[in-house]
DNA sequence: CGCGCGATTGAGTAATTTCAAATCTAGTGG
DNA sequence: CCACTAGATTTGAAATTACTCAATCGCGCG
């Protein structure tokens, strides 16, 4: 069984196994339990994480202490708060679990090193980013040109495993929306 | 007096004069006139703009044909519909001139082929592109986080150049607003 | 059973949009 | 230099959307 690691490398760039081991060598994994902060505001930001298993998220509570979610990363996705962690900044973000999660850590010198030693990676992450860059001006665009109803029908559809997995208050925290009024548009649908 | 390029990419990775003439040649000049659309929806994307003068937009028109606008491109920004250029897919994003515009237009070929001949261009592009999803994460947490008078007030400080050189009506597209909103926003400040 | 938490509902309020009309402004031709 | 027009901006009033705060509901679990 191939690692799932591996797996997202190679829809970009083939790997043998031997490189796939040098590349894993680059990787920490660690395990978090469900509720466990990962980043406190405030905090060094130290690695990029690869979500093997489970469901973390990234967000940011405001001053009367509302929580906005930035991002949800479930199995394959990356997550971090990559403002400080790119520019070894302290976090504004707060990184946490919704449920049990396995993930392999990159610190940013291993991911420099591993870039460096290998170019092939380096493009990986070209590409990796770049698609993250292509998904977030869509929901941009999303949020400028859509409202709350058709803001949650695109995220249903985009991302339908998401909603088993994830709170009303989170979904409707993701979408910029109240967890009441997004309780009403599925009253609507 | 060094190209405008030059200096944007050497923030980054330091060039000889020989590089620097490497890495020019493999974008092409163009001159664009205000008002001038250099990409209709529907259209092929062979390029990404970087702007040397002058200032560009891109955005969508709804079926209301209502226009929203993704990003502005002044001085030194790149510019394209990254979606289409990057998959070779069709534009769904118009991308015009606001003012008469200088380029240098970079195809998605040339681009692989700089990035293979010279893997510090792939880093440049790496550090940019990161920079550049870094930046929409931060404006994705505006929208969640934000009403209109403090999306306003933050694109103000970011910003300062662009109100002097951009309608408020597309302010307001960008903020994703009514402009009759903006203008209401600006008697209250 | 009863507690606790998330989700829903209700009522009033605030923010934003819509559509229409009035104003302002820059550029043009006389 | 002035009048005129087209486009951009502002203002007004009503309608809609979303928010707030409070109360209620529903359900899993000790």
């Amino acid at each position: 069984m191939k690692h799932t690691l591996r797996i997202q490398i190679e829809e970009i760039v083939s790997l043998t196994d031997d490189e796939f081991e040098f590349v894993l060598s680059h990787f920490q994994p660690k395990k978090f339990k469900k509720h466990q902060i990962i980043i406190h505001e405030g905090d060094n930001v130290p690695y990029d994480f690869f979500v093997a298993n489970g469901l973390m998220k990234v967000s940011r509570v405001d001053m009367d202490g509302k929580e906005h979610i930035v991002q949800f990363a479930m199995e394959n996705w990356w997550i971090t708060d990559a403002q400080a962690y790119h520019n070894r900044a302290k976090a504004t973000l707060i990184v946490d679990c919704l449920e049990d999660t396995d993930v392999f850590a990159l610190s940013l010198e291993n991911r420099e090193k591993l870039c460096r030693e290998m170019q092939k990676m380096e493009y990986f992450f070209l590409k990796k980013t770049t698609a993250g860059y292509i998904a977030l001006q869509k929901r941009i665009l999303c949020f400028i040109s859509s409202n709350a109803h058709e803001r949650y029908n695109n995220l249903v559809s985009l991302y339908p495993g998401l909603m088993q997995r994830v709170s009303k208050s989170m979904i409707a925290s993701y979408l910029g929306v109240t967890r009441e009024t997004l309780s009403r548009l599925n009253a609507t649908v």
